[in-house]
RNA sequence: GCGAGAGUGGCGGAAAUGGUAGACGCACUGGACUUAGGAUCCAGCGGUUAGUCCGUGGGGGUUCGACUCCCCCCUCUCGCACCA
């Protein structure tokens, strides 16, 4: 017997049981003739409790997973856990516990939240990257890597959190602070692992321009920003009396001849020998100390003053021959380009005050064509393009001519090189941490750096180890784990104690999706060929760099090792907004936070679902109200009234009903023309623009429809049939939003086969055409009147009906018309004069 | 500074290709039903008027007609930033 009352608690339960029963959303390749369709959210770290930003995420994700399966797509949508990390370490810590411990009685908690929300997965599908079958892979990944050679070590100035105890990549330090913490960032020398992502720059930039379609702008152009190519020229200058050159990155060689001293990173290989000679050498010495102690953050401050001291030593302009000071430069960065740089006051703004500090020649080398500036009084260098002068045989040709011909001029003497340069550096994966994947190498005093033979794998991270209180890695005390025998000598050796980045694990996880549970290979290949690329990942645009690019850079070389031809792994991309409370991220120092428990058990995920997708479309920030939410929750009991009050009458005979509506009454027309156009709506709003505010919007306007056409039309069969097939649209339209109550409230209606295996109706096009329409009537432009006629009538018959409107007579009386224009159904202009 | 995105009622937000601005919802107002209602139902709801006029950040322009297209400007958000 039906309950009267919605009862979101019961009827949640029964379907999640039952789906789960049935196994309703398992996705398997064999014998399923259907087209594949993979739909990806980014898998959460199990920190303990989902927040709103996975509830809207996944909601999300779950509207696209289930609209597709209503379309006729074999779907395969995964959840599984990014389950290495610091918080873990920190957790264990304070409980006396182990990582693993905390980390799998997160994801315990977070699956059954998870599952309250109705999400479509398939559970068999399931991973944690912190399990050894999940690991081992990557252990293998980065031996591969490592003999292709695009794995290396080096020793290498890193950033350094102090809080954290680690390194950080240059992608994780965000204005000089932890992208974690927020700490200060330190300097230190390390040796560290680093992926080549470099190497991968030039394709990784190209490829772009094949995501443009599916991935949103923003992204795209975030992520060229960040490889940020430019093309310029290495040009060397001869030190004078040293037999020494120092190289320059310039994107401006056809400014050469403008060049009137160098600077160095303070940093620079040279430097010790330039200045060995110089009597003021410790002061030098000074200032370079001083400079490299600085911290990142301060040393490149905007408005940070520049800052210089003089070597001693000269190189020489290799066209015009003139000496050139060279100069220590704080601005000057050792890691980009080759970190010296030739300095143009007159036409580079950070020389220009340089040289001014420090006294040095301005000469001006490009002219706009107006005006001539001033070397001596200008206090904004030129850097537009303009014409050459005091250059030589280059005088008066316009820069980007020069540029070609400097190029050409010194690749033929030898002395410079095009180039082209990225800002993308290789990403540097070592972490000084416990919880993460083990970097499976080992350190033999006889033959150096040795992998570790592949029947080893995985590199088990000790499930028995305790964690010191002060938040080190306990790997490096651990014998049991460090203690290793040559693979190649047998001779006693030391295994890595670092582990890896954890971008690491979500750069391949969206390919192991596709064959979890497989042991004898990282993945099965009828499985990668089948389901990938992902067709359409959700998520963040917090990781619109980071992730994205790892996970791009992996796929192109796992494809070099030979694991598939995929060029990219996500082929649309749909990053959805933050959620916000009072106008600000959720967060436990603000104290705004929604608690998605708490609301599911107030409404129902059927509600939270709902209004995470109403109050605003997926890509926008969504702001949380209180208010608004039952509102969400008022509409669903207005459905489920209204069903239950209208069941004496109705019976399944499906959505968008067939029919001839030549025998249809008035009333009943104009409710089927609703339906049909909200259907119309639902479908481009769902399924091509991911719009599902606007298409909750069009349902709740049928239901509007329904419910005020319903006395007129209940007393009748075809009214019944009508208003049945009315409500049958909008389950079936809501159906992937609120999953439950358009489960309970079809099989109500008395559909015997469930909603979640239901087709998405095909529309009638003739039942949205109506016999009568307003046509809006302007004067000059302005709305003055409107007439409600046939859909069919005659175009000569409405200027006749438009011209002998009242209220359109009296705007044009007395006025010559100009112009008639007829826009067919829609409106009459009169132009007059 | 460079790159990207966005400015529409009290609020969240709608308006494919230029064609009735404000769909849908929240809040609010009035009414009905009720012992009561913060439940539900009905009606109203951009501003301003006597029929009007004004309204999509501001200013120009194109057009019969502009939230939509073009130019200039302002504000906000995000990313990058002494990148040579």
């Amino acid at each position: 017997m039906q309950e009267s009352r919605y009862n979101p608690g019961r009827i949640e339960q029964k379907w999640q049981k039952k789906w789960e029963e049935q196994q309703a959303f398992y996705a398997s390749r064999e014998k399923d003739s259907r087209p594949e369709y993979y739909v990806l959210e980014m898998f959460p770290y199990p920190s303990g409790r989902i927040h709103m930003g996975h509830v809207r995420n996944y909601s999300i994700g779950d509207v696209v997973a289930r609209t597709k399966r209503m379309q006729g797509f074999n779907v395969l949508h995964p959840m599984g856990w990014d389950a290495f990390g610091l918080p873990a370490e920190n957790a264990a810590i304070k409980n006396k516990t182990h990582p693993a411990h905390w980390t799998y009685q997160n994801i315990s908690y977070m699956r059954e939240e998870l599952k309250r929300l109705g999400y479509s997965y398939d559970w068999s599908k399931e991973l944690a990257t912190c399990h050894p079958g999940y690991y081992k892979w990557e252990q293998l990944f980065f031996i591969e890597l490592y003999e292709k050679g695009l794995v290396y070590r080096k020793k290498a100035p890193v950033n350094w959190c102090p809080t954290c105890l680690t390194v950080l990549a240059n992608e994780q330090v965000e204005a000089g602070l932890c992208w974690r913490c927020d700490t200060m960032v330190e300097n230190r020398e390390l040796s560290q692992w680093f992926l080549r992502i470099s190497d991968y720059a030039e394709e990784l930039l190209a490829d772009l321009d094949k995501l443009s379609t599916g991935w949103p702008e923003r992204v795209i152009s975030m992520q060229k920003n960040w490889i940020g190519k430019s093309r310029g020229m290495e040009i060397d200058f001869s030190v004078q009396g040293l037999d020494r050159k120092i190289t320059v990155f310039t994107t401006r060689q056809d400014t050469l001849f403008g060049a009137t001293f160098m600077s160095l990173a303070p940093e620079h290989e040279l430097v010790p020998e330039l200045i060995s000679e110089n009597p003021a050498k410790d002061s030098i010495l000074d200032f370079i100390d001083r400079i490299s102690a600085q911290e990142q953050e301060e040393r490149i401050a905007e408005g940070a003053e520049k800052e210089g001291v003089f070597t001693g030593r000269y190189c020489v302009n290799p066209v015009t021959n003139e000496q050139m000071p060279i100069y220590l430069a704080n601005f000057v960065l050792l890691e980009y380009g080759t970190g010296a740089v030739m300095a143009v006051p007159a036409h580079d703004q950070r020389d220009l005050e340089f040289a001014g500090k420090y006294d040095l020649p301005v000469r001006i080398v490009v002219q706009p064509e107006e005006s001539v500036p001033d070397s001596e009084t200008m206090s904004h260098a030129f850097t537009e393009p303009g014409i050459a002068v005091n250059s030589g045989q280059f005088d008066s040709k316009p820069t980007s001519i020069v540029q070609e011909e400097i190029a050409d001029y010194l690749e033929s003497l030898g002395i410079g090189r095009r180039k082209v340069n990225y800002r993308l550096r290789d990403w540097n994966i070592s972490r000084q941490r416990f919880w993460g994947a083990p970097i499976p190498m080992i350190y033999c005093p006889q033959c150096g750096i040795v992998p570790t033979p592949r029947d080893e794998l995985p590199v088990l991270l000790p499930e028995d180890t305790e964690m010191p209180p002060d938040g080190r890695s306990p790997l490096p005390e651990l014998e049991s784990f460090v203690q290793a025998t040559c693979p190649r000598c047998a001779a006693p050796a030391r295994r890595e104690t670092d582990t890896m980045d954890t971008f690491v694990e979500s750069s391949w996880y969206f390919a192991r999706f596709t064959s979890p549970r497989r042991e004898d290979a990282p993945f099965d290949a009828g499985a990668i060929k089948h389901w990938l690329p992902v067709d359409q990942y959700i998520g963040g645009i917090e990781h619109a760099i980071l992730h994205l690019l790892y996970a791009r850079f992996f796929v192109k070389a796992l494809r070099d090792l030979g694991y598939w031809d995929l060029k990219e792994p996500f082929a649309n991309l749909l990053t959805q907004g933050m959620v916000l409370k009072d106008g600000a991220k959720m967060s436990k120092s603000k104290g705004n936070v929604v608690d998605p428990d708490e609301m599911i058990s107030r409404f129902g995920a059927d509600t939270v679902r709902l209004y995470c997708l109403f109050a605003s479309p997926p890509e926008k920030d969504l702001e949380w109200s209180d208010q608004a939410i039952e509102g969400s929750y008022r509409f669903l009991n207005r459905l489920w009234r209204l069903t239950h009050d209208l069941f004496p009458v109705i019976s399944p005979v499906g959505p968008c009903l067939k029919m001839n509506s030549d025998e249809l009454s008035f009333e009943e027309k104009e409710l089927r023309a609703v339906e049909h156009d909200v259907m119309r709506r639902a479908t481009r709003d769902m399924l091509e623009r991911f719009q599902f505010n606007t298409a909750i919007a069009a349902a709740m306007e049928l239901l509007n429809a329904v419910n005020q056409h319903k006395d007129a039309l209940k007393s009748n069969k075809s009214g019944q049939q009508i208003l049945s097939s009315a409500l049958s649209t909008v389950l079936t339209v809501l159906a992937p939003i609120v999953p439950h109550i358009c489960e309970e409230l079809w099989s109500f209606m008395g559909y015997n086969t469930p909603l979640s295996a239901a087709r998405w109706p095909a529309y009638d096009f003739q039942a949205i055409e109506k016999e009568k329409i307003t046509v809006v009537i302007q004067v000059n432009g302005k709305l003055r009147s409107s007439l409600n006629v046939p859909a069919d009538i005659d175009e000569e018959e409405l200027k006749r009906l438009a011209l002998a409107d009242s209220r359109i007579q009296k705007h044009i009386q007395g006025k010559t018309m100009v112009k008639l224009i007829v826009i067919p159904k829609k409106l009459v202009n009169i132009v007059v004069r």
